[in-house]
DNA sequence: GAAAATAGTTATCGCGCGTAAAATTTAATT
DNA sequence: AATTAAATTTTACGCGCGATAACTATTTTC
């Protein structure tokens, strides 16, 4: 290693006796070449450490091998861990993730297409805000640039959708909870920004029929991304106020229910099934911090890795066919419950 | 807004009326020319739609305007938050940020630093881990480009440092405690590959001797980032062997703190200043979730702003002044005691 | 061992832009 | 109106690589 600095390919090309073209083939894919020439270049690069200049390289290819990945708030540990998981995916293919936080704000998201749209990545992995994401801007973007999204879905838009089954997951949830104690009430916010959130109520609505119990549903002001203080402040007034009709709430979220298990604590109210307990709280997503709320939270578990990896595969899918995608996929998995005590 | 789609300088060039060259001086700095021509440019820009090529333009620039920004780990709140602070701050003054996380993982953090070097970055802001970061690795990386560290120093390497005053901050809480109550132990993990972590203790032998009590240290085995869980597992054989000599424990840092909560309140102990209270807990970092711990964890907050934007400011002198500094700069910030229920 | 297939070479072009020098225009100054 | 300084245009070249065509060398196939 060391030598001379080598500054382009053609000196590389010197230097390992190998020609420019040829080169080029491998660093666009190693085994597009000879066995025996690999090694010669693969001993060459050893010894003088070159690489192509990724500038002129993404100038001249056809299509970048850049992934642009979209989640809507870093800060919440959810979209990094999903974030993560959505990296070593595209690194495992030999493309090169760029993660961007749209920062819990909408027109964030729009930048962040807009500054992608001059990286000219090969697809993008999108997880959207939902209803408060621009949609047109988001349809238009899908018709430059291959998007698969994840976690939340934008209806119509976007060659495939990967997420999880909320009617399976708040069904099993629901079950747990009638099953165990009272039926649980449902706490979500008036005005929420994900898709989800509407699907779990509409879920909880039919699987409390299902189970023959009467649905109450509790909706609280508040905007944006905190949703601790708003669990801990409008469900705190809750439960003072005595409004849920039954000792357990199903939260929407496991932010929410945070907020919620703070709430009661400060309100005095042991929270789990136990006996001298007055209340139980459940989440939803198995927030890496529910383990060590106090009590641990119960909740239901998304399969982070399942759908980071098919959101992943199936653009990758789409970009190596070259096509679109006949039909839009839609992908959902099952949610699993983690049992802890506070429910 | 849309006629026809411009392909490059030299066609927008001919529909604006501006030379190439001048345009190109535009785009590197929109006040580098005479003001009625910049208007004619953003008037044909708002009709044309038209945006240099990023590849192009970084291959041919002597510098990039990429600041890479390297945080050890973004599942972390703590960074996520101090991330996006520096993020901004580049922003503002016109740089394009690249987010990587090390993933709590040294060996990933050599690899971000070696991806960086094939994005050519104007500069680099860097929150190493520490000890366990490759120091030599850092220090070639040094040679090359623009590097000033935050949170975590690495002596001698970089061009600067910012940072909190440990020394200032512990002894703030330390004297809160001691006059509050009973004198802190300490409580930290054996091996802790951050560097706040040694200043730490060490600020807190001495404050303690200055406030003429005797300290007590106590160190845990555990490896990696799930400090949570080490709080918790190792925090609770603690508590549950009464080996802490005082009632109150000060943690190294607030994720610790939050791990030993949930272990206290496992053992139903009461947490807080409250006479029915068993015992007392503080943290460090005033991490995003410490306000809705059971009880709320009192700790010390760090100036996450400030640190960013001295950082920040800090690198863009250096790229701008085109040479590097001529001492080592170090700038730490004061911690400010956020006093809540749990001490 | 000759023909066929595969892999590599040489040569040349194009990508979109930065940059420099010289020629020209425009604005500011007296 | 003449002088000077500043801004712009023209012209020309270079950056490092992808892509292709035509040709040559190497390896496979029977």
């Amino acid at each position: 290693m060391g030598q001379q600095k080598i500054r382009n390919m053609e000196e590389f090309a010197a230097v390992s006796g190998i020609s420019r073209p040829t080169l080029s083939k491998y660093f666009n894919d190693a085994d597009s070449v000879r066995r025996s020439t690999r090694e010669r270049i693969e001993a060459a690069l050893s010894q003088y450490d070159y690489r192509p200049n990724v500038y002129a390289v993404n100038q001249n290819r056809r299509k970048t091998r850049n992934i642009g990945v979209v989640v809507p708030n870093l800060a919440d540990p959810f979209f990094s861990e999903i974030g993560r998981e959505v990296e070593l995916a595209c690194l495992a293919e030999g493309y090169s993730p760029i993660l961007l936080s749209s920062h819990g704000n909408p027109a964030q998201e729009r930048a962040n297409l807009d500054s992608l749209r001059a990286l000219k990545p090969a697809g993008v992995l999108l997880a959207p805000f939902g209803k408060a994401s621009d949609r047109d801007e988001i349809a238009r973007f899908c018709k430059d640039v291959p998007v698969v999204a994840f976690d939340a879905n934008v209806e119509g838009v976007c060659e495939a959708f990967v997420g999880t089954d909320n009617f399976q997951s708040v069904d099993l949830i629901v079950e747990y909870l009638c099953r165990s104690g009272e039926p649980p009430c449902f706490f979500e916010m008036k005005t929420p920004s994900n898709p989800n959130a509407n699907k779990r109520r509409q879920a909880y609505l039919e699987a409390m029929e299902r189970h023959g119990f009467a649905p109450h549903i509790h909706q609280v002001p508040g905007e944006g991304w905190n949703f601790e203080e708003i669990g801990a402040t409008e469900g705190g007034k809750l439960i003072s106020a005595g409004a849920f009709e039954t000792d357990t709430v199903l939260c929407s979220n496991d932010r929410l229910a945070i907020g919620m298990l703070s709430a009661a604590y400060e309100l005095g109210l042991r929270v789990g099934h136990g006996k001298d307990c007055a209340m139980r709280i459940a989440g939803q997503d198995d927030h890496p911090f529910s383990r060590y709320t106090c009590p641990p939270l119960t909740t239901i578990a998304q399969d982070y890795g399942a759908i980071a990896n098919r959101a992943a595969s199936t653009l990758f899918r789409i970009i190596e066919s070259e096509t679109r995608l006949a039909e839009r996929e839609e992908t959902l998995f099952d949610g699993k419950l983690v049992m802890r005590a506070s429910a």
